[in-house]
DNA sequence: TCTGCAAATGCAACAATGTTGCATTTGATG
DNA sequence: CATCAAATGCAACATTGTTGCATTTGCAGA
């Protein structure tokens, strides 16, 4: 017995988006995709045994971040930085897949929800800048917690 | 000569929002007062001499945090998380100074500047949704850190 | 002007987050 | 299987932010 590879839907994803599928890729990726929130680093780790006492490091604490780096680098996951000043990663299901509408997010449970309006145009930049990015941040507090 | 206590702009405010005036306090609000853009921790405690190497420290790390959380909390400076995730302090001695316009934030640098444009209007949100903030971020390198 | 005291400060220690360098391991390819 | 760039683990470091405690100080009242 070898151990069959396991097939788990994140495999196909980080194959799919052109770089090497490895166990820890596939493991953060999977939680990310199981998440019902966006996941900091520390919840991560935790959630992953990082930093257990007495058995081994699932994964290394950097390791960590770098995968994250690259996931959000090939468009697999998202990352925002929430009030506290922490970033916090969320998968993407297919890449680009929230590239051209708004989103809202939920101040209370964190919740990110996809809008219909189109993002507005960026605006004119001074001499010598260069753009990068925009995001238009929507935040309030969704129908459920409202309702609350 | 007992020494005249200096009178500047930023005592007048803080006496008149109820808090002790001391230097440390003067100091920081004058540096906000100042500032052409929010600030975050490590650009403060720079112009303000906090690390200087021979010379006597002005003010500490601590104090200075505490410092930036009394003026927030008695409603003389505003804080908020910019895209790498670091606080930044601004004065809200002019009030409303930095609500009519966007904001480029660079993502090498981590500098904040004054856009001419303005700030897109909110887009339309589901039953239930109850909006409390946008933000409108545009990001990417500025002028000088494109430079090198 | 002097005194008393709560508030503010300085300093040490700690925690969390994020980065860099380098040696070793491993996934993919032929 | 052999190969090698990419990925990983680990140590070390930087920055940001917090907490506890002893000392100093602003300021109100005597
Ligand atoms: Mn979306
Ligand atoms: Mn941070
Ligand atoms: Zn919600
Ligand atoms: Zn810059």
């Amino acid at each position: 017995m070898t151990g069959k590879p396991k097939i788990s839907p994140s495999s196909e994803q980080i194959r799919a988006a052109g770089v090497k599928v490895t166990r820890q890729r596939v493991r953060v990726l999977d939680a990310l995709l199981a998440a019902r929130q966006p996941l900091c680093h520390g919840e991560l780790e935790s959630q992953l045994g990082g930093a257990e006492a007495g058995s081994r490091r699932v994964i290394d604490r950097v390791t960590l971040y770098r995968v994250l780096d690259s996931l959000v680098a090939c468009g697999l996951a998202m990352r925002a930085v929430d009030p506290r000043g922490v970033f916090r990663f969320s998968a993407t299901g297919a890449p680009r897949q929230h590239a051209g509408h708004v989103h809202f997010r939920c101040t209370d449970c964190g919740g990110v929800f996809c809008l219909k309006a189109e993002p507005p145009p960026p605006p004119a930049l001074p001499r010598g800048f260069r753009l990068a990015q925009v995001e238009f941040d929507v935040r309030g507090t969704c129908a459920q917690c409202g309702a609350r």
